[in-house]
RNA sequence: AGGACCGUAGCUCAGUUGGUUAGAGCGCCACGUUGACAUCGUGGAGGUCACCAGUUCGAAUCUGGUCGGUCCUACCA
């Protein structure tokens, strides 16, 4: 073995093995254990995000799967539709070229040549993380089988009335030219302007303050081209008898209705609002509620019409209706419009004031343009029915959050649940199945010939919808439809509903919260109750980088696991993080910044430590700051394992340390020790797992293996084989416990870590006996998950133990306070001992000697005490004899300090025990536990004044 | 505006049902290499648990408030 741990020698090899020797697929009969992978984007690249999500789902799935349980990890990918359309469009067009030129059959034959160039990088990525996942089940969404499982369950949810078409407002890119769902907008703050105009009063009417107008303010002047009303509060004095009166709708000349509505708020601006139905989501309620007309006044890029469109509220065109614009605007996009029209009122005398103004913007999460609300005929799955089960399953616990917090999230946002905007104007994704006679009737179906069939149009020329479905449809349906669904497979029957989700809390209403709907609706148990998709979500938080800012390009922040792993230059990692910017002025920045941040580069740490560091970040917190530094840690513990491994294996080669079955072997206090402290970690293992504390997982290890195996047993089996007069039984019990709690601790962590587990425990397992044959490939990840044995925890020697490292670190502490050189062997003397502690004194003291270098050990006899520094354990004093040895001024500041610190401890003891109402109210067992803290205080008070004191004569 | 979460050592974070001398890693200081490991060992320094009030014999932990931070939802005509 190398001295030191060198990840890259170990890791890639083992994975091919395990694969090719099919150790991913679901084996045994226990109960079966399912995670379905959140699919990431086919042709994405994998983050940080990636990589701490795989960690804890590969950590749970090789736990299970060590455990017995059938285990099945579901990978694949999604087709992200408009992000992989926007990519191979960009590609066309740097040649030039546009889809629209390209015609939609050769473009989607681009995207999937795309696809299947770019579409393997991220599934590599995937193994090198060292994901356990069934290769051999992988899925796409765009596969023939996925694609039939949305095909039927759009056919089937359009039959039970779940999913409709209609015309309707909704968020539209103009860049993308899509529809878009609400979740894929963001509210952007931005600075803006009110402006209020002036609406002159039709006929002779007038305001209660004689005014001949109304005045109205908004953010939006372009879209009074397309006012239909304008609203009042109901019980708004000022204006109630101006109620079904009209005004003169300026530049278009048009009378639009006075309406009452609750919309409009008296207490905000003048109290009248201007409705603008076909370009507003408040107002289009109110037109709902009034009757009012639509009136559309953009084209899908929006630029004002030429003769804008009227629709009465149920979306059907007013042909009759239609209007011309004036002229002037016709063609102008919004913000020219906006300009024109504001510039327009204020010729007329019409523009009152312009007031500053902070507002939020909706852009496309996507293209980053604002969104325009637009009229269009879309596909849409209502929400309240399926919500409502949704939120069932949830509240009997069927489903369970984890952290339970998330649960309040997840119903608030499902209460007030919007129906989903299904169809996409895009050309990549799962084509809508149905089909428009020349009549623009439609027709659903799972094919043209069903359609046909089951409404008898005979040879009546029929044309399929354009558009495709938004991609959260097919991922809403992949914890079953990558199982075979609606096939009845066994793989179905066996492990749907998953056991666990695992996902950040980013997309719970994107994901989670559509597969519980469309799982409840489309999957039933046998009982005929909705089956969920999963049993529990354990959600964690979003990986940020040291600052706690959010990882992202712009930023330019980003790291790649692989970087991690692999390392990187510090050229290269610039080279990385400023290529493909969108605004390329950043790169100075981020080079900078990137130059400070890195300025050796990376290192390559290995797959182990980079999960190992996942893992001790998983805690239940909403953010988590990455930290390099605490990589290098992990690493450092591999080596560590490493080196550990390499001792071991040097103390027994060449000799028998039990693997035959031999049993003339004795343990001694020392391998009781670390026996029994393994039931323990063992127990706290499985125990955090299956709370899904990953951190304190990972602290029980760490903890166990470097300060209990490394840094006590391993010493303590020195002095065990070093020792010429301990028996040879003595010494194989050594040998034996060395390299059996060695192999159970490797088991132990190989969920978290696979590659250095794996690879050592092909060297150790053969010497505990513990490696069987009978396999294709013998492997750790096929071993038995260590489970507790109580009956071997051992009170007793924890307690010997215990007992043994107080001594040695007393004998340290005064080492280190007194300077005093490790190579000096020191003499010991001691008094008060108890009688327990003299047995348990007696038996540790070789030990003792050894650990603390000590050259003899020995009562204080008689009462002359040397001049010494001295240290309790309990009761009993150990006394190191200054003479020659220790400055004294040193030893007396030593004590002080010591003396000072009992001092404090002391006064508050005794407030504490002194106050009545502690010593009455408090549990008895509390109160003794004060009373023995004070005892013990009194005791070293004494003691170490004693000493100050001889040391004064 | 409403809601959620958070504030513990210089940094990144643990801290179970209230009962510890408030912990770990990193960083810092001192000392230390004839072999498991300097990717190491030993010892040490370092905290008014954001602040205020309350409940309690007892609060980092429970309650209310203040301040600071992050995020979500809604609205801003």
């Amino acid at each position: 073995m190398d001295t030191t741990y060198q990840p890259q020698n170990i890791e890639q090899s083992w994975y091919q093995r395990w694969e090719a020797a099919g150790c991913f697929q679901p084996e045994g009969d226990g109960d079966p254990f399912a995670i379905m992978i959140p699919p990431p984007n086919v042709t994405g690249r994998l983050h940080m995000g990636h990589g701490f999500n795989n960690t804890i789902m590969d950590t749970m799935i090789r736990y299970h799967r060590m455990c017995g349980d059938p285990t099945l990890w579901q990978p694949g990918t999604d087709h992200a539709g408009i992000a992989t359309q926007m990519i191979v469009e960009r590609q066309l067009a740097a040649e030039g070229i546009s889809r629209h030129e390209l015609g939609r059959e050769a473009f989607l034959e681009k995207v999937w040549e795309w696809k299947a160039k770019s579409g393997g990088f991220i599934t590599s990525q995937i193994r090198r993380l060292g994901s356990s996942v069934d290769w051999s089940r992988e899925r796409f969404t765009m596969d023939e089988g996925l694609s039939a499982a949305v095909l039927e369950a759009f056919v089937r949810l359009h039959e039970d009335g779940l999913i409709y078409r209609g015309k309707r407002l909704v968020n539209w890119d103009i860049q993308l030219q899509t529809a878009i769902s609400d979740l894929e907008v963001d509210n952007v703050e931005q600075d803006g302007h009110i402006w209020h105009f002036r609406y002159p009063l039709a006929g002779d009417a007038s305001t209660k303050d004689g005014k001949r107008w109304l005045v109205v303010a908004t953010t939006r002047p372009e879209t009074l081209l397309g006012d239909t009303a304008v609203a009042v509060h109901p019980d708004d004095e000022r204006y109630s008898d101006l109620v079904g009166q009209s005004v003169q709708l300026p530049l278009t000349g048009r009378l639009i209705p006075i309406v009452a509505d609750e919309h409009a708020d008296p207490e905000k601006g003048t109290g009248c609002v201007k409705i603008t139905p076909a370009h507003d989501f408040n107002d289009y309620e109110v037109g709902k509620r009034q009757s009012l007309m639509l009136i559309n006044i953009f084209d899908s890029h929006a630029r004002v019409l030429s003769r804008a469109q009227a629709f009465d509220i149920a979306g059907q065109p007013l042909p009759g209706a239609d209007l011309d614009m004036p002229p002037a605007l016709v063609g102008l996009d919004r913000f020219e419009a906006r300009r024109a029209v504001v510039l327009e009122m204020e010729q007329l005398g019409l523009l009152e004031t312009i007031e500053k103004h902070s507002n939020k913007i909706p852009k496309g999460d996507r293209s980053g343009v604002v969104i325009e609300p637009w009229l269009t005929d879309q596909w849409y799955v209502k929400a309240s029915a399926m919500a409502e089960q949704a939120m069932g399953v949830v509240e009997r616990g069927e489903i369970q959050f984890v952290p339970k917090q998330y649960e309040n999230m997840y119903f608030s946002w499902m209460r007030d649940l919007q129906d989903w905007c299904i169809s996409r104007q895009l050309w990549w994704g799962h084509r809508i199945p149905a089909w428009y006679d020349e009549d623009g009737q439609h027709y659903v179906g799972r094919s043209e010939a069903e359609v046909r069939a089951a409404h008898k149009l005979g040879d009546r020329p029929l044309r399929q919808d354009e558009d495709v479905l938004d991609t959260w449809f097919s991922s809403g349906l992949w914890t079953f439809s990558t199982l075979g669904w609606p096939q009845k497979t066994p793989e179905l029957e066996m492990f749907h509903p998953s056991s666990v989700l695992v996902t950040g809390f980013d997309i719970i209403f994107f994901w989670v919260a559509r597969m519980i709907m469309l799982s409840t609706q489309l999957l039933k148990n046998d009982d005929g109750t909705p089956q969920v998709p999963f049993k529990t979500v354990y959600v964690h938080g979003l990986v940020r980088d040291g600052e706690g800012q959010k990882m992202s390009k712009s930023k330019g922040n980003v790291l790649d696991p692989l970087d991690i792993i692999d390392g990187i230059s510090l050229d290269d990692l610039i080279a990385k993080r400023t290529e493909g910017l969108m605004q390329p002025k950043l790169a100075e920045k981020i080079t900078k910044q990137t130059r400070k941040e890195f300025p050796e580069g990376i290192a390559a740490y290995g797959t182990d430590a980079l999960r190992f560091c996942f893992c001790s970040l998983a805690s239940t917190g909403r953010d988590i700051n990455f930290d390099m530094k605490r990589v290098e840690g992990y690493r450092n513990f591999c080596n560590k394992i490493w080196n550990a491994t390499r001792f071991v294996l040097m103390n027994v080669e060449g000799q028998s340390c039990g693997q035959h079955g031999e049993t003339d072997y004795e343990l001694g206090l020392a391998e009781r020790w670390i026996i029994s402290r393994l039931q323990h970690v063992e127990q706290e293992c499985h125990k955090q797992i299956a709370q899904y504390r990953f951190d304190l997982l990972a602290q029980s290890l760490y903890e166990f293996f470097w300060n209990e195996y490394c840094d006590w047993y391993l010493e303590l089996a020195k002095v065990s084989l070093n020792n010429d007069s301990v028996s040879e039984a003595r010494k194989l019990g050594t040998r034996r416990t060395l390299v059996r709690v060695l192999e159970a601790g490797l088991r132990l962590m190989h969920p978290v870590m696979p590659f250095i587990t794996e690879s050592i425990w092909q060297q150790v397992a053969p010497l505990a006996g513990t490696a069987t044959d009978t396999e294709a490939l013998t492997t750790i990840m096929r071993q038995p998950y260590p489970r507790p044995d109580t009956s071997k925890i051992d009170a007793e020697a924890e307690a010997g133990i215990e007992f043994l490292k107080q001594l040695t670190i007393a004998v340290r502490n005064i080492r280190g306070e007194m300077n005093i050189s490790p190579a000096r062997t020191l003499k010991v003397l001691h008094t008060g001992a108890t009688e327990q502690q003299q047995t348990l004194l007696e038996r540790v003291t070789p030990l003792w000697m050894a650990m603390a270098k000590l050259e003899s050990v020995e009562p204080l006899s008689g009462t002359d005490r040397p001049f010494s520094s001295t240290q309790l354990v309990g009761q009993l004093e150990i006394l190191i004899p200054l003479e020659g040895i220790i400055d004294m001024a040193a030893e007396r500041g030593r004590l002080e300090k010591e003396l000072g610190r009992l001092d404090q401890e002391r006064k508050r003891l005794q407030g504490k025990l002194g106050n009545p109402a502690f010593a009455d109210k408090a549990p008895a067992e509390v109160v003794a536990k004060e009373q023995a803290k004070l005892d013990d205080v009194d005791l070293r008070h004494t003691a170490i004044q004693a000493q100050i004191e001889r040391m004064a004569h």
